[in-house]
RNA sequence: GGGCUCGUAGAUCAGCGGUAGAUCAUCCCCCUGGCACGGGGAAGGCCCCGGGUUCGAAUCCCGGCGAGUCCA
């Protein structure tokens, strides 16, 4: 299969007497001490070995064992980092969740684009998998939260030179196998039983060997050598199915899972109780889960062959729980019910911790992204809660979680988890509602509820195919799920969307020509420069125009391209757009000034004013609303134009209008401190070391060096041009507020002459309004209060009104034409009335017993039909015949029906033809 | 980012081209010694907003606003 064999033949293995077999049961390479060794070590191959029998010799804590790893590889010479955020959409678009250690210096470090914060350096990340979510609890070892523990080697080929932010080699395979054989060793594990599976890695376009480490039964760590990357000339060719060739750079990826390395230290029977021992007892005295001496040990008994549980390996769990009841000699029933509250149990501390990782990092509960991940796992949370009877508030078991980790923001948290179950009440209420009423229309019509009902009750509303289930119990509806309910749902989303790319012939011209020099961070306020054309572009549209130095600002942050100029001695030309192409600025011309001239630049100063104002505002803004919201707030998106700017932030609740008016009142305040809008280049690793994640509200910059923007206490990656204090914003006027998704708020508004503008305009319209009502601006809203409520009050007088007239018409006989038919009378009229006066007045004749037919000529031709109980007329069809006559059609029930067309003329002679029509229709 | 669903009385919802309804809550009356219950009645609607189609729109179509939900 893979041409790696070569790849572990390691001189640490031969020079420490290792021998190389095949496993009898899975086939999988191995390397290890004891050359009789026949199988791999790991499950589904063996079973756990150190239950009860822990294989170092300490007992460890969590914090013990983070602590004895860091700095047992800071002696080996690394330098130990923070770690990250859990949520890796923070720093790349990629992915949403830290699922790897590695995922940290992705893409920018493992490209070499940019230099890592240390090389070698050592870190405990944590990190989420939501895929493992359904082992979680079953097997023993899967934790949907970990903290991965890791060494990284940044490498390059010396021939690469100095093209990458870090060269030279630092250490590669034999020196990996030997640190972390050491490190086994120093644990006090018994050097025989280790095994190092081969196990080449294959994963988003990079490959290369890797390593499995497995000791008494359960996988410890994976050593991955990070060396290819995907190439269809390459000389590899991976399990995948791709071929890939080597990499300039190379890179040490390890990952030493801190929670097993914790269980084996211990010997419990599964990872959960090595690692929230407290919270598991607290978990277990709520539920009232007891367990005698006998249930004990089966338990014990169970937990070593519970690796078998695997979703992703057994064939069905429930067939994979019979088998261990067979082996324990019990019957599976009785395995089940002892297993799955402890296993439910073992989940929620789980789960609990994955959601203080979540908000502590400053996820927000949402319909999208990480945020709709958090929301899931806080659903299930939430009903394996309910299901095993804990009765402790969610909040206060992700708080326990939370403290544990020493995250600082815990009020948050808590208030985030409260909110988002209240929600979570609120769709469980109406989803049951929604499903109580559908299942007893199904049971009174005596028919099953159809699959497409259960299907639209999830997808659209979110209510589980269970909770369908035992509500239409409940109402006597019969219902059936298939097992693959889930795949339909898929299937109703449709193919798969696809993505067109566009390639540009055009970059490899750009590239040849040297990075545009940008004066605009030099001085602000200049708005005149002189350059000299490099090159110019042909396009469609204009030309692009490259310049050796530019005081135009191009595109990007979210600032919109600076306006203005470019003159020779001979020509103007207006600069229309400006955008960069890996540091060359083009400027979008109307005219070619010629290559090689000498040009004198002059952007527009008003707008360039009004964007550097809105700029700094909108840093402003940020500060603001983090001081009023929460530490929690943070940029999910941002533009600014010369009218207003808009920030959309990451919020859990609606941002009501008392919230609008103290981010208001902060941000003038910072306006009228004045204080100085600082920008400087600093190394990346200095500034993110002093000012940590939040840096980066906007996206992270690449390159060593990167641009800190300061207005007071805020400090923002930032490349756009700001003002040089506070005060020059001059105000700021926040315009309104919308929800752009679940969880993200978009603040609107205005800086400087803008937010004078914008206030203008609103008390424009405030003054017209106080002007039609003839009230002082002040008085409006009580105005508009009592108009509307007279107006209400009129409408229903008016109503009253019309009811008595018809009333009185109907009983007065004046006017109209009465025609015996026999079993009842019938009253022709014309009355020029709008419609809803004909309904009434026909209304009240037909209370009489008489037949009404009203023509109107108010508003073209309309026509009203009434016919009461016992005559065999049908109104609908008089009507129809009636509004033809006038060039437009009607209908209704055979009692009452109206109609009518534009012909208003044709009213009368249609009306004449009524007796006729009458006579002849009752004889039919 | 995409799909789907929903905005009607204070609350929960029906109506889905032809006179705006039900239940609960509110108020009044009856029943009772009093209360719960029961019976009778009343009040309470810019049918989310704006366009369009139609003789006629709560209802159909388009746009907006608000809410919910599934997927990536």
């Amino acid at each position: 299969m893979s041409d790696l064999v070569e790849e572990y033949q390691l001189d640490y293995f031969h020079e420490n007497g290792f021998s190389r077999s095949e496993c009898v049961s899975c086939g999988d390479h191995f390397w290890s001490r004891d050359s009789d060794r026949e199988t791999c070590g790991e499950p589904p191959c063996e079973t756990y070995d150190f239950i009860g029998d822990p294989g170092f010799d300490e007992e460890l804590t969590l914090g013990e064992t983070r602590e004895a790893f860091l700095s047992f590889f800071e002696e080996q010479g690394h330098e130990r980092i923070e770690p990250y955020p859990v949520a890796a959409n923070r720093w790349r678009d990629d992915v949403l969740l830290t699922q790897a250690s590695i995922y940290d210096f992705q893409p920018l470090v493992t490209s070499g684009e940019t230099p890592p914060p240390a090389n070698p350096l050592t870190v405990s990340q944590p990190c989420i998998r939501m895929q493992d979510i359904d082992n979680v609890g079953k097997t023993g070892r899967h934790t949907m939260a970990f903290e991965m523990m890791a060494h990284h080697a940044f490498n390059a080929r010396a021939e690469a030179g100095d093209e990458y932010a870090y060269s030279g080699e630092v250490y590669w395979k034999d020196q990996t196998v030997a640190h972390c054989d050491q490190l086994l060793a120093e644990m006090g594990a018994d050097p025989e039983g280790i095994t190092y599976i081969e196990d080449p890695w294959v994963g988003g376009g990079n490959a290369g060997p890797a390593i499995e480490v497995i000791y008494n039964g359960l996988e410890l760590a994976t050593l991955v050598f990070m060396s290819m990357e995907q190439d269809p000339d390459g000389e590899y060719e991976l399990k995948d199915g791709n071929t890939y060739s080597e990499m300039d750079t190379y890179v040490v990826d390890t990952g030493y899972g801190l929670e097993r390395w914790t269980w084996m230290s211990q010997g419990t029977p599964t990872v959960y109780e090595a690692v929230y021992p407290e919270t598991i007892a607290f978990l277990k005295e709520n539920a009232g889960i007891e367990l005698d001496d006998d249930e004990a040990d089966l338990v014990r008994r169970a937990s070593t062959l519970a690796g078998a549980m695997d979703i992703d390996e057994a064939e069905d769990m429930e067939t994979a729980r019979d088998d261990i009841a067979a082996e324990l000699g019990i019957v599976a029933d009785e395995l089940r019910d002892l297993m799955e509250p402890l296993e439910t149990i073992y989940a929620v501390a789980d789960h609990c911790r994955t959601m203080a990782y979540m908000f502590g990092d400053g996820i927000v509960p949402s319909n999208v992204g990480t945020g709709y991940l958090a929301r899931m796992v806080l659903r299930r949370t939430k009903r394996l809660v309910d299901e095993v009877g804990v009765d402790a508030p969610l909040d206060e078991l992700v708080d326990m979680q939370a403290e544990r980790l020493g995250y600082e923001n815990r009020d948050t948290i808590r208030d985030v988890v409260r909110t988002e179950v209240e929600k979570y009440r609120e769709t469980l209420e109406r989803g049951g509602r929604q499903v109580r009423r559908l299942a007893e229309r199904y049971a009174d019509a005596d028919e099953p509820i159809p699959l497409e009902e259960v299907i639209e009750l999830y997808d659209s509303h979110g209510i589980q195919p269970d909770t369908v289930e035992e509500i239409a119990a409940e109402e006597g509806a019969e219902v059936s799920v298939p097992d693959d309910f889930y795949s339909l749902v898929a299937a109703r989303h449709g193919g798969d969307a696809e993505e067109a790319e566009t390639a540009d012939d055009e970059a490899d011209r750009i590239t040849d020509l040297p990075e545009t020099d940008k004066l605009f961070y030099e001085d602000v306020k200049r708005t005149q420069f002189e350059a000299v054309v490099l090159d110019v572009l042909e396009r469609e549209e204009g030309y692009d125009v490259v310049l050796d130095q530019t005081m135009f600002y191009p595109e990007g942050g979210g600032q919109p391209a600076d306006r203005g100029t470019l003159a020779t001695d001979d020509t103007t030309v207006e600069v229309t757009d400006v955008q960069e192409v890996d540091g060359v600025v083009l400027h979008r011309t109307t005219g070619n000034p010629g290559k090689g001239e000498f040009v004198r630049g002059q952007i527009d100063g008003t707008r360039r004013r009004q964007l550097m104002a809105h700029h700094t505002a909108t840093h402003v803004i940020g500060h603001a609303a983090r001081e009023v919201l929460g530490d929690h707030v943070r940029q999910a998106g941002a533009q600014k134009g010369t009218d207003s700017a808009r920030l959309d932030v990451a919020h859990y609740e609606r941002v009501d209008r008392e919230d609008e008016r103290a981010i208001e009142r902060v941000a003038n305040e910072l306006v009228r401190e004045n204080v100085a809008v600082d920008a400087d280049w600093v190394h990346r690793n200095d500034a993110q070391a002093e000012h940590g994640f939040d840096l980066f509200q906007g996206g992270i910059p690449p390159g060593e060096e990167i641009r800190l923007v300061h207005v007071g206490e805020d400090v923002q990656a930032c490349a756009g041009t700001h003002v040089t204090r506070t005060g020059d914003i001059g105000l700021i006027k926040l315009r309104s507020t919308e929800r752009v998704q679940d969880g993200v708020e978009r603040l609107t508004f205005a800086a400087g002459e803008a937010a004078v503008a914008a206030t203008q305009r609103t008390e424009d319209a405030l003054y017209e309004a106080a002007e039609t009502l003839d009230v002082d601006p002040t008085a409006v809203p009580d105005t508009a209060e009592r108009f509307f409520t007279e107006w209400k009050a009129r409408g229903k007088r008016i109503d009253e009104l019309k009811e008595q007239l018809a009333e009185a018409r109907a009983s007065g006989g004046d006017g109209g034409e009465t025609i015996d038919l026999g079993d009842a009378d019938a009253v022709v009229r014309r009355l020029d009335a709008d419609i809803d006066e004909l309904r009434k007045t026909a209304n009240a004749l037909v209370d009489d017993g008489t037949v009404a037919v009203l023509g109107s000529g108010h508003d073209g031709a309309t026509f009203v039909v009434g016919v009461p109980d016992g005559v065999s007329l049908d109104a609908g069809e008089i009507v129809g015949e009636l509004a033809r006559e006038v060039g437009g059609g009607g209908g209704g029930p055979p009692d009452f029906a109206q109609g009518g067309g534009p012909d208003a003329e044709g009213l009368d002679d249609a009306l004449d033809e009524v007796p006729a029509l009458l006579r002849a229709r009752l004889n039919a």
